[in-house]
DNA sequence: TTGACATATTACGTAGCGCGATATACCGTC
DNA sequence: GACGGTATATCGCGCTACGTAATATGTCAA
């Protein structure tokens, strides 16, 4: 049984992106910073999933720390796939906008 | 095989309800449609699989013709669902924007 | 010590995407 | 009118990533 009343548009790997556009940060800390600014809280499954594959991708890297939680930042791949899905993101919005206005 | 090099957010759903946001269209038109606008060239397979789940989400409902083409139109119901996605898209947007540049 | 919280891993079911193959209707042209 | 091409839609299927939940483990406070 899955959500119903699902609205799409949350794409964990842009956010997960996003998040990381700030400066590095571990798994939990993504969690919450992207409920922050998307309203949307990934579960567990759904986030380190998404991680594992943006950094098989080459999209973001480990970095060493001390302790158990493992940070990841963007690599330059990442932030220029960032930069081209947002403009993607942005084209789309312009035309929905103008199309839903003028209606 | 599947895509490999694969960017994400071409969501085919709400490519649909942007498309429709400018007026009624079959679906064969909304694949040319939105690939003016978006680059992307959804699959038929893609395309009238999205187009079911929005109508059965009833955002989208078809319109008679004469011809054997199924014409679709948004609903009030999906006129407000893509303006809420794009609401989101846009603050995702603007969010990536300014982290990206201020660093 | 215990219990709450932070943080990550794993397993699993499922839906939606992407692709290809297949219909069928329509249109022009010879 | 037959023929070939294009417009338009349907079907079937594999596969991936999402979503959820259960579990591990470390940390800190009381």
């Amino acid at each position: 049984m899955n959500q119903a009343t699902n609205e799409r548009s949350r794409d964990p790997s842009v956010l997960i992106l996003a998040s990381l556009a700030s400066g590095p940060r571990h798994g939990y800390a993504m969690i919450e910073d992207i409920e922050h600014f998307a309203g949307v809280r990934l579960g567990p499954g759904t986030l380190y999933g998404a991680i594992a594959r943006l950094e098989q991708r080459g999209l973001i890297e480990p970095i060493d720390s001390a302790d158990r939680r493992r940070p990841y930042r963007l690599t330059p791949a990442g932030g220029a796939v960032l930069d081209t899905e947002v403009g993607a993101m942005e084209r789309v919005v312009h035309l929905a906008r103008s199309r839903l206005s003028h209606e």
